[in-house]
RNA sequence: GCGCCCGUAGCUCAACCGGAUAGAGCAUCCGCCUUCUAAGCGGACGGUUGCAGGUUCGAGUCCUGCCGGGCGCGCCA
């Protein structure tokens, strides 16, 4: 069952072809023009021009042979050349249908599916998640949802940032602060015994200590040289699994991993792989050799360096460093690391990476080593980039102290606005307290993911939480009430015994909604095709337009059965493909409100 | 300095391979609740798509230059 656009597609190709004109240029569109048809096709303008014909000819001669089909009420040629249709009442009504009695309300599934990687996320061990990981994780997490229902096997992995410098650094400030840590890091160490249980002292710190200490020792590391060089060497100690470094590490790690879950939850975010860079870390020596052995390795100022600049490169590429001079591995060399694990595990198709656009050279620097050393296939790595969450002032959103907003913090803050928009309109007072805590979660995670979605990837957009969180316009929460308000109805119409029925399609605003939800095909692949979540978003918020118009207009419940039915059916396939279209942006919709 | 991204209505953002009259939301103004959730619906107002050239029958979209903003440029991630 193809949407409407395709099938007038095929039928415009074949009128292009009988006509003699290139077939592959009868591209039909939605109409720019909805006062004058449904859908249009602009394929004569391109096809005059390359067979050097009046476009007008063609399209008359197109046109006339469009006119016999029996799905079409109307074919007119327009302006230079536009061909515009429009579809009989009964052709709408029969998608209506056959988008009602699909599961996957008019969504296809790929001829050929892929095995993905999505890498999203991005937190880091020993540091809260802040509004920085907020875009990473929304956005992923859509792309993931979207890819997996096109069809494609899809993993979504977390990809810790566990294994770097910040690791030594912390190491470092702790044992400073804290000798009888110290003292027990430099016994494990010169013992070599790797405990099994992590030591009580260890265990006394905590993520709040590490949240304290990181900032500071950063700072000192790019101060103090001395310093700066004490911590890359307990980096590369960790990396040798000296046991002291390894077994603190353990508790870095595991301190970490409750704030994460707990941010991460709230978010509807889920991985299938909670990996980090430590996980490639056994794969490096053998990664290393390989590279030497391929030839690809050079010694470069005490380091050793893959050169993956190319013929015709705009600028100058810096290589990847694998190794660096204290013989630590750097990001790049366990980014690399886990392409290869990635491939000997899974073999991925295709990788995407979701991480903020500042770190667009050196994915670039990673997939080329990769592609030279044969891990990946050329363009089978990608990176999706993307803008950053901006405060008032359009740079990256700061507390008012202009510290960093932790996500826990924005998530809370959210969420309180949502309890008092709700309390404000008077909704969901009658519910029990802990429903009226669930929606008011679901309120605060669709504001400020629809928010996000709504705008291209791409760009980046100013946080404004009264605006998100406004039930009024294109927001979340206006999502969440159009579809609250149609779970609403069909509950009443089921205690009121009315039965859905074929859709009949008579009103202006029935053709709309029906054409909106025939939409849904078209707004999922671009998505796809382009990694593109806000065209998805886009669809949403037109249909929850396109249905709110339609209940404006059309009464449901007090018509007279057949048209009461269709209604019902109409409501409720609107219901089914807004909520799918709302699970793919990442968002969960209440029962009510 | 070199490179990448961005500049669209008062504000926040869209725009399907280059197509008709550049669309939404907010804000402002005018209507609509004895009727299924009015957190809604209808209407009005609002534009030299940063500037200047070029390609084209046709440019927000492609090319060149300039102005303005953001970001990146090997031992942090």
């Amino acid at each position: 069952m193809s949407d409407l656009k395709t099938v007038l597609g095929e039928a415009v190709e074949a009128a292009f072809a009988a006509e003699g004109v290139p077939a592959e240029l009868a591209r039909v569109t939605p109409s720019d023009r909805p006062d004058l048809a449904d859908f249009q096709s602009n394929g004569a303008l391109a096809a005059a021009k390359r067979v050097g014909k009046n476009p007008r000819e063609i399209a008359t001669a197109v046109a006339e042979r469009l006119k016999s089909d029996p799905r079409l009420a109307s074919v007119e040629i327009a302006g230079p050349g536009f061909i515009n249709l429009k579809l009989t009442d009964a052709a709408l009504a029969d998608r209506a249908n056959a988008v009602a009695a699909d599961p996957r309300t008019g969504a296809e599934t790929l001829a050929e599916p892929r095995k993905v990687i999505v890498d999203y996320g991005g937190p880091n061990v020993a540091k809260p998640m802040h509004v920085g990981h907020l875009r990473a994780s929304i956005i992923g997490e859509s792309i993931k949802r979207i890819y997996r229902f096109r069809g494609d096997t899809v993993v979504g992995d977390a990809h810790f940032g566990d294994w770097g410098y910040q690791m030594g650094l912390l190491i470092g400030a702790v044992c400073d602060e804290n000798p009888e840590i110290a003292a027990l890091v430099d016994q494990l160490n010169a013992t070599g015994d790797v405990a099994d249980e992590i030591p009580d002292a260890f265990r006394a710190v905590t993520l709040a200590d590490l949240d304290r200490l990181y900032p500071l020792a950063a700072a000192k590391g790019k101060e103090d040289l001395t310093y700066r060089d004490r911590a890359r060497k307990l980096t590369a100690d960790l990396q040798a699994h000296k046991p002291g470094c390894y077994v603190l590490w353990r508790q870095f790690r595991a301190v970490t991993q409750v704030a994460l879950e707990r941010d991460f939850h709230a978010l509807g975010v889920d991985f299938d792989w909670w990996k980090g860079e430590s996980d490639a870390d056994p794969l490096i020596p053998e990664m290393v050799a390989e590279l030497d052995a391929k030839g690809l390795l050079v010694d470069d100022q005490g380091a050793r360096i893959v050169r993956v600049a190319r013929e015709g490169d705009k600028r100058e590429l810096p290589p990847l460093l694998v190794v660096s001079s204290e013989g630590s591995a750097m990001y790049g060399t366990t980014d690399l690391a886990t392409i290869l694990d990635r491939k000997r595990a899974f073999g991925p198709d295709l990788v995407i990476y979701c991480v903020d656009q500042r770190q667009a050279d050196h994915f670039e620097i990673v997939f080329r080593a990769a592609y030279l050393a044969g891990y990946a296939a050329e363009g089978q790595l990608e990176h999706i980039g993307f803008g950053t969450m901006n405060g008032p002032d359009g740079k990256p959103f700061k507390t008012r102290e202009g510290g960093v907003l932790k996500l826990n913090d924005l998530i809370e803050m959210t969420r309180g606005k949502a309890r008092e928009r709700l309390h404000e309109a008077g909704l969901g007072e009658n519910l029990p307290e802990s429903e009226f805590e669930e929606i008011a979660s679901k309120v605060a995670v669709a504001a400020l993911k629809f928010a996000d979605l709504q705008n291209f990837r791409g760009t980046s957009y100013v946080f404004d939480l009264d605006r998100f969180t406004s039930f009024e316009g294109k927001t979340g929460p206006y999502l969440l009430y159009q579809a609250v308000r149609v779970k609403s109805l069909l509950r009443k119409a089921e205690t009121e015994g009315a039965a859905a029925g074929p859709v009949t399609v008579a009103e202006p605003a029935e053709r709309d909604l029906v054409l909106t939800l025939d939409a849904f095909e078209t707004a999922l692949a671009e998505a796809y095709d382009k990694k593109a979540p806000n065209a998805l978003a886009e669809h949403a918020y037109r249909l929850s337009q396109a249905f709110s118009k339609f209940y404006a207009a059309c009464p449901i419940l007090v018509a007279a059965p057949p048209v009461r039915g269709s209604r019902l059916t109409l409501a409720a396939a609107v219901l089914r493909q807004l909520e799918t279209a709302l699970d793919l942006l990442g968002i969960a919709v209440p029962e009510r409100m």
